[in-house]
Order: structure tokens, then sequence, then C-alpha cells
DNA sequence: TTGTACGCGTTATCAT
DNA sequence: ATGATAACGCGTACAA
């Protein structure tokens, strides 16, 4: 490695190794002149600064964690890409990890971060996350923000969409476009974000004087095919349903099959509605109409968040929620316009 | 942060903190009884090693950055999946940077690894690097493995796909089918992989007699819209033409956007094969047929390679280049079977 | 098992 | 005004 030290350069320079840190740092009172000397053994010496060393005396460091559960969704692809966007801004680095839903990998990282001194972190937790891996969180004393799937511990904060509204906003266009009997497809039972997303598809339709139906209210993995499935006995079971609000795109895009098997045509004889607006709500025939969440804003905010809080900002715990909008395409019709 | 070290607790157990270190690392012979109480106490205080400081005194770490240009791109996505799921397994932490095909960003990432001491990194670089890049990052010497983006620098480690077979498998596919017309879609001009692609699509017409239309080669940004915006001009221009390879999966879905709008059906009047086989490959109506390049088990070869690296492995720079494989699905129809 | 010098930058205190 | 001295952050490993 033979790396250059702060020392080394102080020797050649013919100055103290405070004076030669001051000058990397810009701190403190150092003539002109000497600065300039310092300056160019510094770059002759080819001196690369020791960020361990002076973490470890400082007791900080320049280092983020983020922990998702799949960074393969292209949702938090992009998320990520926000993110770092934004921590670059600030000169911190960002370590990631991917739990894979699993518990103990995500404990795993969460404990190399405090033992690696991250200053902050980001937390897409996995789904049966123990409430004590949160109260652990918090007496490290760490900044933290818990980010898209939602947590309702207030002293946590949180940056994330609003799934209510977005699911508001899906439902009243069905009801504007003149269906009454609506269904609400697709994610697992113990999801936050799924209680919201019905609960504003079940506020809508009560503001309208329609009875939710609750057996109109499926669970279904985040599959296509399970969409599928799932749809083809609801519909059986219930075919006045003329529409629904899909948990995800990707369900959705399993009904589409179902309709078309049926020889029902959505956009024709059936509406329907996603939510993330994925890249192929966009491609599938008829184009998906769906609830959009700005995935990439969402990391930037959430380091924007971070980052002040590792500034010292302690504000008391904000909830940060993006408003989702409605993409129309054509999975509805037009009978509105 | 009040973090307890290492000397409280050996102060605490009434032994030194040499002992209690090599407690905690499982070395030298200390005796049961001494190791059980130092576990005890550890416990107890709730101590938090300090990796920054062991750090220092080793001179190593045990943190790697991975730079992309595109986080976004689904491919990486399950690249870095893939790698991220080795790091683990290695107790590796992993810097993730986006340098968003800036030159700049990727040159400070690169800074700010050497820094803070990474002992290992994975580039996938910018478009349009200098090779002073490369010849400084050899100079640092630093365990680097190039990803992905075909670099022909026999110095460095390198692992990815075979291009060039990738795209000779998609072209014989369509040429098997009865098509005569090809057309070649996206990938930028600098890009080496592009240039590969290009070549295995060209030799496999050669081989079949078919003079090869410069014009029908184009480049598209990866971008859907992109793919979709370049292809439609293409197809008003050679309306023969009845078939594509494209650059990559995204491409492939623009692409499909155009055939549909223009009221064709790809897999019934027209034949597309992607490159990557995303998830979304998948996903879509009609089913993509691609060339599949296992891009998890990119990451996965990429990161133990630079395990072995970093763990002092110093045989010559290795080249691997896994295979690629035609996933057959229906956006080429079934003219065959 | 222990004592302690060491890895390297930081900064409060002291000197000119 | 400028700059030097030295203790310090915390775990490691060698000599004793």
């Amino acid at each position: 490695m033979t790396s250059v030290t702060l020392a080394q350069v102080a020797k050649r320079a013919g100055v103290s190794t405070a004076t030669v840190s001051m000058v990397l740092r810009n701190r403190g009172r150092i003539s002109h002149e000497t600065r300039q000397r310092v300056l160019h053994i510094l770059d002759e010496m080819g001196y690369v600064y020791n960020q361990t060393a002076a973490n470890l005396r400082n007791r900080t460091s320049n280092q983020v964690g983020l922990l998702l559960h799949d960074i393969t969704n292209p949702f938090y692809g992009e998320m990520t890409a926000g993110l770092s966007h934004e921590m670059e801004r600030h000169d911190l680095l960002l370590f990631l990890a991917n739990s894979e839903e699993s518990g103990e990998r995500q404990q795993k990282f969460v404990d190399s971060l405090m033992r690696n001194n991250a200053c902050g972190m980001l937390l897409c937790a996995a789904r049966e996350t123990s409430p004590l891996f949160f109260e652990a969180l918090k007496r490290r004393n760490i900044p933290t923000i818990i980010v898209v799937r939602p947590f309702d511990d207030v002293d946590f904060d949180f940056v994330g969409t609003d799934n209510f509204l977005g699911t508001q906003l899906a439902t009243q266009h069905l009801l504007r476009l003149g269906h009454r009997h609506i269904a609400f497809i697709g994610g697992s039972l113990g999801s936050t974000s799924r209680a919201q997303r019905i609960g504003g598809y079940t506020s809508k339709l009560l503001e309208n004087n329609i009875q939710p139906e609750s057996e109109w209210i499926v669970t279904s993995q985040a599959s296509q095919s399970e969409g599928s499935r799932v749809s083809e006995a609801l519909f059986r079971r219930f075919p006045q349903i003329t529409a629904a609000v899909c948990y995800q795109d990707i369900v959705a895009l399993g009904v589409m099959q179902t309709l078309r098997k049926a020889g029902r045509t959505p956009g024709k004889d059936f509406a329907l509605v996603g939510f993330d607006d994925i890249t192929e709500a966009s491609l599938v025939q008829p184009a998906l109409t769906t609830i959009s969440v700005a995935a990439k804003e969402i990391g930037r905010k959430a380091g924007e968040l971070l980052y002040s809080r590792i500034q010292g900002n302690d504000e008391p715990p904000k909830r940060i929620i993006l408003p989702p909008a409605l993409v129309i395409r054509e999975s509805c019709g037009d009978r509105l316009r």
C-alpha cells in the first residue's frame, strides 16, 4: 500500500501535521505562502486523505445505509437513484443492502452499520419485522428514515406515498365513469400499505353512498398469475362487478388476462385501475390506467431529510407523504371524456 | 453517543484489552472461564465493535464499492441483487454509486472510495471514460473488477456476458422463423457492447447469405420512449422490415409500443427479440422473446472474483464471460414449432 | 495474559 | 498573526 501519510507530507514541507491538516480542511489561520507550499507537496506526493482515521478521531462518519427488501423491483431502483443523487450532493457514501425479506439479513445489516459507525440509515423493512427491531433501533440513537412501507410508529421519520389518497383517486375515477360495482383486488393480509389503500377505496365508495361489499375485497400475491387466478374466482362469484381497483399494477395485468379469457375487454366492458405506474402499465394493450407514485422523488426527499437529521435537525419526527397522481390511459374506457 | 469501548469492558471484567480483543475475534488461547465472563460483560454493557478503529489499525476495510451508470435499469438492479447477496456472504459492505454517465461523478466516487480505504471495487464505467481513468486506477493498486461493459484492457478482471453469441442466437432464431428483413435497434454509438452485439447480428446474417443493411441498424437511448420513437421512424422508412433484434429489452418494449400503434401485433406480423431478460420481459403481452444474460449470476460471479482478489488471489487477470441463452416467449410467434 | 506502541488525522493549548 | 506540540479516538498484536 505504501500510502502517504499526513506526517510525511508535513516533514517534507517542513511544517507540523497540524498545519497540513488545517490546510486540507481550510481551517485555522495559515499564511497564503505556507498553504501554497503544502498544497503543492500534497499533490506531488500523491497524498490520499485517510477518512478512516479522521472518522475515528471525530467519532463520526460520512456513510449512510440503505436497506431494501428487493432491489430488483424497478420501483426501488428508481427510488435508489433519487436517493443516491442526493447523497452525492452531500458527499455521503451509500451502503446498500438487500434483505430479501429476511429479518435475519436485515438485522445483520443494521448491526454491520452500527459497527461501521454509519451516521444514518434508510429502511424499507422486511415484512413481518418484529417491533422489537424498531425499539432496538431507537435506542441506537442513529438518524433513521423509514421509507415506502408505511410504519405507524410516530417516533420515526417516514417518507412515502399517500396510499389512501391514491386509491381514492382511483375509485373516484371509476365512480365518475358511472361504475357502482367496484372490487378491490390484491395485496396480502398483513400489509399496511394495503390497509391504507383499501381505506381510500372504501371511503370513496361511502362518500358516494355505496355500501362496500367485503366479499369484493380479495387478496393476491404480487404476481400476474395470482392476480389472474384470484380475479377469475371473484368474477365467477360476482358477475355484477364491472370495475376494479388493484393493489398493484402487476395484479392488474393478471386481471386483464382473466378478462380476456372470458371474452371481455378492459376499457370497454370492464374498467381497471392499477397502482405504481410500472413500466409495463403503459405497454399493455389496452394501456393501464393507474396511480403513479414518484419513486425518484421519494428517494430524494428521504435523502434530504436524512441529511438534515445528520446535521443535527432535531425537530419532531416528520411524515413526508408525496401525493400520487392518477394516470389515465385506456383500461377504463373513455366514457368520461 | 456514549459508546462503550473495549477498554471499558476490559476494566469491568478485570482483564486487559488484549484479552477482550482476542475473545471478540476468537483468537489466541483464552481460558474458557475468562472467555465466558468477558462475553457476558460485553453483552451486559451493550458493546458495539468499532470497525473503524480496527480498520485503521489493520490498514484494511470490509467495504467495497459498486459503481454503476444507471441503477434505474432493471438489468443492473438484478446484477446488484446478485452481487449484494455475495457480499453479504463474505461480510463485506457494499457502497453504491450511480454515475449517471458522468465522468466527474464517477471520479468523485472513486476518490471517495480511496479516501475511505475501500478494499475493492466493481466498475461499470460511464461511457466516454478516459483511458487515463483506468491507468490511474491501476496505480491505486486496489482490486478492481470491470463488469458488464466490455473493456479491452487485459490488466483488469472482467465479468460480463458474451454479447456476440447473444445476438447470434437472437438472429438465428429469427432466420429460422423465416425472416429475411431483420433490423437491429438500439444502443448508442460509442458502446462496445453494442459493437459486439451488432457483430453477432451481422455475422449471422452473412452466414446465411444475407447482406446486412447499414440503414437498418439504428441507435436508441436506453428507454422505452426512445425505442418507440426510433423504431417508428425506421419502420416508416423501411416497411419491408419484418423482424428486429433489439439492443436491450427496454428498447424492445418501446418497439412493441410502436407496432401496436401501427396496428401490428408482435408475434403475429412482426418478430421481436430483446436482450437482457429483465423481469418485465415475461410480463408484457405478448411476452418478450429475449436473450437472457443471467444478470444476477454476473453479480454473483463478480462478487466471488472480487472476494478472492481481496483475499490475495494474484493469478493473472481473468475474463469471466457468461454464456447468454435464448428465451423463447411469444414476441416472435411460433412459426417454428 | 498483559502492557503498550502503533495506525493516522484532529484540535486544544501553548509558543513566537 | 502563524504555527508547533502532543494528547486523543479505539482496537491490534508483539514482546514480555
